[in-house]
DNA sequence: ATTATTGTTGGTAG
DNA sequence: TCTACCAACAATAA
């Protein structure tokens, strides 16, 4: 289920598994996930290299290899980076990275049902990664510019431009919707209509959901509970003041909203 | 059987 | 060139 802080805490993972390792073996089970390169052409690319950073921008991942040259990757809907025990695929396994550090092997596997999911071997970095607005958890944010983007959207609303990857990296449907209810905000607002006041709310909002689901995953109890305050929560009293939470289609997502305390 | 799902991209129409 | 909308990608769960 990756936004922001799912990326996040994958990052923190391979970090500990393959932090300057280096890449023993490459096997891609599935050319889709590697596109354009084809699945032969990237694990020779990657064979035999070691790793010098592993780095993460909004849902972005990147990692650096010795020697330049880096491997981006970008979970989609469904994907995902598991520890594997043994040799054997696991369940919608796309790709198998066994890394070596000292005398100790890890087995590290992409696995993404969907295969939304994708991994791009590039020389140089990628427009996909240097076109990512600046992201809520390492960035400072620049208000007035963030605002300047804002006020160029008359039609576009709030909750769609949030989710805009140019405006701040990493922010997707359910955290859109969470920040937003956090700082009594309309989703439905016109993006242009947003004031500085309005803006501040909303980035505090949208580092109070990011650092409670990061929270949550690192408690490791992730999917035990529903983590979501109004996500998926139509129809259901609003935690803050007990209207009935409502739901409706915007840029074509589901975003649920209160009527009674979002402005 | 139907509908929904955390994301991005490319086409189309304006 | 910019904006807005939608379908597509694919596999599951309710």
């Amino acid at each position: 289920m990756p936004e922001l802080p799912d990326v996040e805490y994958v990052r923190k993972r391979l970090s500990r598994w393959i932090g300057h390792g280096r890449i023993d073996s490459c096997k891609v089970h599935d050319a889709r996930i590697v596109r354009p390169l084809r699945p032969s052409a990237a694990e020779r690319a990657l064979t035999g290299r070691g790793v010098r950073a592993i780095d993460r921008r909004g849902k972005w991942l990147r990692i650096s290899l010795e020697g330049g040259g880096f491997v981006f990757s970008h979970l989609g809907m469904t994907g995902w980076f598991e520890l594997a025990r043994d040799d054997a695929p696991l369940r919608f396994e796309r790709v198998r990275l066994t890394i070596a550090r000292g005398r100790k092997l890890a087995r590290v596997a992409y696995v993404d049902a969907r295969r939304f999911g994708h991994m791009r071997v590039a020389d140089e970095e990628v427009a996909a990664w240097s076109s990512l607005g600046p992201d809520p958890l390492d960035d400072e944010i620049d208000l007035d510019a963030v605002l300047a983007r804002l006020a160029k959207w008359k039609k576009r609303t709030i909750k769609d431009a949030l989710m805009d990857q140019r405006l701040l990296a990493g922010v997707g449907n359910i955290h859109a919707t969470e920040a937003l209810w956090k700082a009594h905000i309309d989703p439905r607002t016109r993006a242009g209509k947003i004031d500085r006041k309005d803006l501040v709310a909303i980035m505090k909002g949208v580092r109070w959901t990011i650092d409670r689901a990061l929270l949550d995953l690192e408690k490791g109890d992730a999917g035990a509970k529903d983590p979501f305050v109004i996500y998926g929560h139509a129809g259901k009293p609003c935690p803050r003041c007990r209207t009935t939470l409502v739901k409706t289609q915007l840029a074509g997502r589901t975003t649920t909203y209160c009527p009674g305390c979002q402005k």
